[in-house]
DNA sequence: AGGCAATGTTAATGCTATTTACTTAACAAA
DNA sequence: TTTGTTAAGTAAATAGCATTAACATTGCCT
């Protein structure tokens, strides 16, 4: 039964209805959302969703792993395009710069994901995704670090990248709610989003040393 | 009539339903929210709140405001404590530690605040409120610049101190940010956001030279 | 073919937002 | 003091939602 057309069972409801739950979500955000609306447009009844979901919530935390794989997969693109330049300012900044157009791209996903729902449970919080995420970020830091000497050399883990990915990490999705709520206008007319997170990550790194040296501070 | 405890008219309904809200958000979080609850606790039918609000998101817009009064405060607070320091990296760090510290008490206000609640009015953005945090901030950015003699003089509105309070708060924001989600310490267990975000600062600020000089890059 | 599990349905329940038509009380003018 | 007016309550109604329960259909396995 291939044919998703017949009468009584769907075929695919569940992807149906996460498909249905992001198209209502890009459309309207994710406050607007009902599940009946989802029900509707896949064309079944109010009560067929908790069929395949527990709850609301169910449903949502699954089109949440949707936005974040739809993320990754772009900050994976970024990653092989700029496969030539590996390790340079601008490949480390083109990450940020993606992650600030996905915000654009897809603002109702990109507040789905960063969304607080309270006290969550810990299986409700996609860590799994949002740590993917990082790595790409952590690896081009990485990457980074070795090909300008600052670091001799990556261990698995390297507590110093971490710490960069992070404050990269961090200044990206600041810039981005900057962005959506207009603060950045507010008092520079002509201040970009993308811009300033081009400054802030080259304020960053050309902040770094080789490591062993003292850090050029006031 | 100041006695609260009347009968038939409460006296002052509209504050105490923005309190009653205020508390109810605290304890459950925005979504769960309902007027109903509101008017509850406040002892007024389910349909008084109506007198005083539009609806429901003009009464959420009251406890912002609520929120991002109770957020400047701190910020003025922590200005005028570091009186004696001012223009001094501390002085601008402790700003973004108290935003951090504001985020952690206040988690269910700090949501709201930048809850995206799709296309707003732009009367119902709290814009003015938000500019006047973003103005603490840019003031002590602006010390810093003439303290430091990077900046010779503060002309009203400089270019250079709200790109750089444009960073410092979108890394405080994004800080903020990771923490709630659990983000910091996924690889290094012993990150701390206060520490990273003393870090970003030095970083960003240490980066600056005076003006006129090249930027250090590599 | 028969049975079972998966996946639908309809019909509740109880909550919510919001509106409408009424009621009460405070206040000001006659 | 009486009498309108108005602000600020109430109850009742409508409509939508999440969720559950009881029932129906279908595909698959034996």
């Amino acid at each position: 039964m291939t044919d998703s057309s017949r009468c009584y069972h769907h075929g695919n409801l569940r992807d149906a209805l996460i498909l249905a739950t992001a198209e209502l979500i890009e459309e309207s955000g994710s406050t607007a959302f009902s599940i009946t609306d989802a029900a509707r447009r896949a064309g079944v009844s109010n009560a067929a969703p908790y069929r395949h979901f527990r709850d609301k919530e169910d449903l949502l935390d699954n089109v949440r792993d949707l936005a974040f794989m739809g993320l990754h997969e772009r900050l994976e693109k970024t990653r092989d395009a700029n496969g030539a330049q590996a390790g340079t300012v601008a490949a480390v900044t083109a990450m940020g710069l993606t992650y600030l157009q996905y915000a654009r791209d897809k603002r109702a996903f990109f507040a789905l994901m960063w969304e607080d729902r309270g006290q969550m449970q810990p299986e409700r919080q996609n860590l799994p995704h949002k740590r993917e995420g990082f790595d790409l970020l952590l690896t081009a830091i990485e990457t980074y670090l070795v090909q300008t000497e600052i670091q001799s050399e990556l261990s698995g883990l390297n507590p110093r990248a971490i710490r960069i990915a992070t404050q990269l990490w961090a200044i990206a999705h600041g810039i981005a709610t900057l962005e959506q709520n207009q603060l950045l206008d507010l008092f520079d007319k002509t201040a970009q989003a993308d811009q300033v997170l081009v400054e802030s990550t080259e304020g960053l790194l050309s902040g770094l040393v080789p490591e062993g040296s003292a850090p050029a501070g006031h």
